[in-house]
Formats: structure tokens, sequence, C-alpha cells
DNA sequence: CAGGATCCTGATTGATACTG
DNA sequence: CAGTATCAATCAGGATCCTG
């Protein structure tokens, strides 16, 4: 899809921008999905069960715990292993690509520590210059 | 809200995970907008007017360029300028923290760069070996 | 234990028409 | 030109109940 150098200058075209940005988007869609960053970094401690999950995630469902795992296995990021006893037993764990997610989410990480108290202050001055 | 460090070693606790990813999340959530990202890296090519941006993203809806920069406005991540003139003129370019938006994106980007293949392999993987 | 299947609701998105 | 307003459609998220 991208066929391109690096980001570190902006793209020129309609067409670069948008074939840089495609595969993007598909993948912050991924990870900024309501509950996936928070799978994310659960299982950056090391591999855990969906139960363990799903008592570290207060207040996530299992529906969407499910769910944000499936997505994740699905693109490779997390790995699912089964063990068929009664009852069962189903670990979960990132892969190899999945741990190499830590230097964009640092990057962004980095990003939110360095701007956070800019990006409120920002929001208060809009809310004054607006209605409220 | 986070008192830590870098993201460099995984978070611990659930209470480090949560107030690590709590900013993140809002912060993700912007980006990660259908069209925030096409727009921030139109304008990393430069300032633009409105119908400049509109054309250059073929597809988006004029009511959701406007929410998006509106979005992006609220944040500090874009500057808007209004000459007040018949017909009006509307500017807009990013601020200097949405300049430095740079090298998170960058660090997504090399992610995909390096993995896209194999994400795409995976979720073949998972298509065939899952109902097709 | 680890889910699958349903149903429901509010938020997101888009198409269309109108305006200073 | 650069929006605002309105309505319709889609969708993600959650509550609940059921099962191997």
């Amino acid at each position: 899809m991208a066929t391109l150098g690096t980001l570190t200058k902006p793209p020129k075209t309609y067409e670069e921008c948008t074939s840089v940005a495609v595969p993007m988007i598909e993948m912050l869609g991924r990870i900024s999905g309501r509950w996936s960053l928070y799978v994310i970094m659960a299982l950056m401690q090391g591999p855990q069960r969906f139960s363990q999950l799903r008592r570290q995630l207060q207040g996530i469902s299992q529906k969407m715990l499910t769910q944000t795992l499936r997505e994740l296995e699905e693109d490779g990021i997390v790995h699912r292993t089964v063990t068929p006893i009664i009852p069962p037993r189903v670990d979960y764990e990132l892969t190899a690509m999945g741990r190499e997610l830590q230097d964009p989410l640092a990057a962004i990480h980095a990003w939110t520590l360095r701007n956070g108290r800019e990006v409120a202050e920002a929001r208060a001055r809009y809310a004054v210059a607006h209605g409220k």
C-alpha cells in the first residue's frame, strides 16, 4: 500500500498523502477502539487469561473484551492459546508485532506529556471564545 | 493526569496503566476520527483555505470537514484565521503543537511500514482459520 | 471459564437544502 | 466562499440471557 519513505517530511501530493494515510488510519482505527489500547497495555505486563484481563480492565463488558481481543488477534497483534480442558482456559499475549507497538505508543505518550496541558488550555480558550 | 515517566517499559499496575492510557485514548480518539488524519496530513503541506482542503480531500462532505477542523481547532492543533471580506476567506494551518504530531505519526507510519505485510498475512490466516 | 446470540440505544456519518 | 440546519441511515457499545 504505502510505498513511501518516512513521514519525516510532509507528503506533497494528494496521492502521496492518501497512500500514506490509508494504512495508518486502519491502524489507528484499530488501536483507538474504545478498549484496544487498554487491552494492549494490560498485555504489556505479560500474558494473561481472559478473566484476569476482565478483572483488570474494570468496566469492560465481556462482549467488548472478546471483540477487542478478536480484532487484535485478527491483525496478528495478540496471540490466543486455547487449552482444551474443563473448565476451558484461554491465554492471551502480545505477538512480536504487538510488542513493537511500544515505539508508536511511546511517541504518542511523549506527545501527550508535552502537550497535554496546552490542549486543555486550548479547549478552555475555545470554550470561552465560543458559546461557553 | 499522567504523572509517569515514559512508556519505554510496560505499566505495572492497573492505576498506572489507566493513568497512562486515558489521555492517550483521548488523543487517539481525536486523531483517529474518520477524517482527522487526512486533514492533518493535508495541512502538513502548509496553510490552506477551506475549499482547497475540500478539493484535496476528495470524498469528504463539507459538514465533516467543518466538524473535523473545529475539533482540531478546539484542541489547539489547528489554527483558524478568518478574513472578514466578501466573499469570506478562512485559512487553516497547523499550530506548533500540531506540527509536533509529526513524531508520533512518523512512529506509527514506521510501524505500518514494518508490519503492514504481516498484518495482511495475519488477517488472511485468520480468515481461513475461521469461517472464510 | 470463556464465550455466543440478541436486543437496544446513543453517537457518528452522510445527503440535502439553505444563508450571510 | 464558507459555512449552518435538518433529516435519515449506519454503527459501535452495552445489557442481558444462554451454552459447551
